[in-house]
DNA sequence: CGCTCAGTTGAAGCATTTCAATTCTTGTGG
DNA sequence: CCACAAGAATTGAAATGCTTCAACTGAGCG
């Protein structure tokens, strides 16, 4: 995985996102509103705490580059991870009202955020109907995703929930084209995954061992790779075919 | 629990909804455009399935009243209630692209929905931004509830979870003002909290029984009454502080 | 080259599930 | 108004999946 390929700030037109296929071009219109909108960029390292639960956060953030991952703690330290965060992936509305943030974002590499006022939001509404469509489709996506998770949290038991979470995650960074040669960078830990899919890391070891031995998935030195994911999927009893697609507008 | 209040068509004017000071009031244009988008009401009696997960939905609903729940199912009838839906709850957007449901959404009680073509719904972020962003934060809402929930299904042991559904549960009734000298309406039984929370359904009532034992809280005859909402909510290690509140905008 | 963090493994303990049976509620028809 | 059936709640006991503890191995880094 390439650090950002660009050094300095990126211009709208160039950004690194309108190149992927998965995301809809825009107008020109469209394009001339965001450039507008965006007051800059923020570059963090890996470990990095963007978003802090309970703090108020006065930007939203698009992704342009690399991985972080939104996390719930209890005082005692249990933490749940409630998503992962990829290019594409807009951060910072998911709080309750005035800017408190009811989870937290860390960064898992490098990171690229392009960053937006949260207190023009509104003119986004206002002046450009059809991108605030996209970021109300944006949290309807996220929906599904955390819908899905909820189900293997509470219903799969961990052999399913882990071939769920590998599979869910492969497919969402292939989308986005992070797929090299069929294998997948994977740039967290066990502890994370073990955190996001609510088990015991222990637990979640023996299981991604017990998968690599049945030759449905290899996971080494940061990188993922499933031969066969129809039958990991079918293993996590989870419908590949229900693929998230783009908006209608 | 009264069953409709209203044996016909409520005109927008009337909406239960606007009587609950939980909602903000709409201006007269927001007004009339929302009567412009009505197309009907949809009323179902208990038990029923409004919308069915794979199967495609032409319609959004908003809740004018009762109970209903947000539910995934594996293939083998493991099933995980995502969330429950009370007045005011907006049902329907939270599918993928061209109106395939996520998930199912069954009724509890009686419920009047309010219907909206989904394909006009492109009209809003047009012609009321004000709504649109409405819509955004309802589904912002809904992330927090979601994230809560995962953190709860994850990482909370079954006393903790309990407490925290049950605190949960009470709070959002109770401030759609569905409290009644103290005591709110539950309208389901424990095998549905069970699958709201991960656990079985056996082990759910024994932790409930518990939890009453305890002197916090009692739920019997489908009315739950908390005397202690903080203690309660000590037990589950969730802040009560962090209340939802009404738009900016 | 040693320190630290991530991954791995076995074994013991325990929370939760599953099984099975009984009681309590609620609604329905005689 | 009572008897009965069906659904919901309750409880004990056995089984088990997952967690915790503990120890070791391996990889990356200064």
């Amino acid at each position: 995985m390439s650090i950002s390929p660009f050094a300095y700030e990126v211009p709208c037109e160039a950004c690194p996102l309108r190149r992927m296929d998965t995301f809809r071009s825009l107008s020109d219109e469209e394009l001339g509103f965001i450039k507008k909108l965006k007051t800059g960029e923020l570059r963090s390292g890996p470990g990095t705490t963007v978003l802090r639960e309970g703090t108020q956060s006065d930007h939203l953030f698009t992704v342009l580059e690399g991985w972080a991952f939104r996390y719930k703690i209890l005082e005692d330290g249990r933490r749940q991870i409630t998503s992962f965060v990829l290019p594409g992936d807009f951060i910072g509305l998911q709080s309750s009202t005035e800017g408190i943030m009811d989870h937290s974002v860390d960064t898992l590499t490098s990171v690229a955020l392009c960053t937006f006022p949260r207190g023009r939001i509104w003119e986004i509404f206002k002046h450009c109907p059809s991108l605030a469509f996209d970021l109300t489709w944006l949290a309807a996506t996220h929906e599904v995703i955390l819908n899905e998770n909820l189900l293997s949290v509470g219903r799969r038991r961990a052999e399913e929930c882990v071939a769920y979470y590998i599979v869910h995650l492969y497919v969402r960074a292939s989308d986005i084209g992070l797929a090299v040669d069929g294998r997948v960078r994977f740039p967290f830990t066990q502890e994370h995954l073990a955190d996001a899919i609510g088990l015991s890391l222990v637990h979640t070891n023996k299981t991604l061992r017990r998968l690599s031995k049945l030759g449905l998935m290899e996971w080494e030195h940061g990188w993922c790779n499933v031969p066969n994911l129809q039958a990991l999927a079918e293993l996590a009893k989870y419908d590949l075919t229900q693929k998230r697609m783009r908006p209608l507008v």
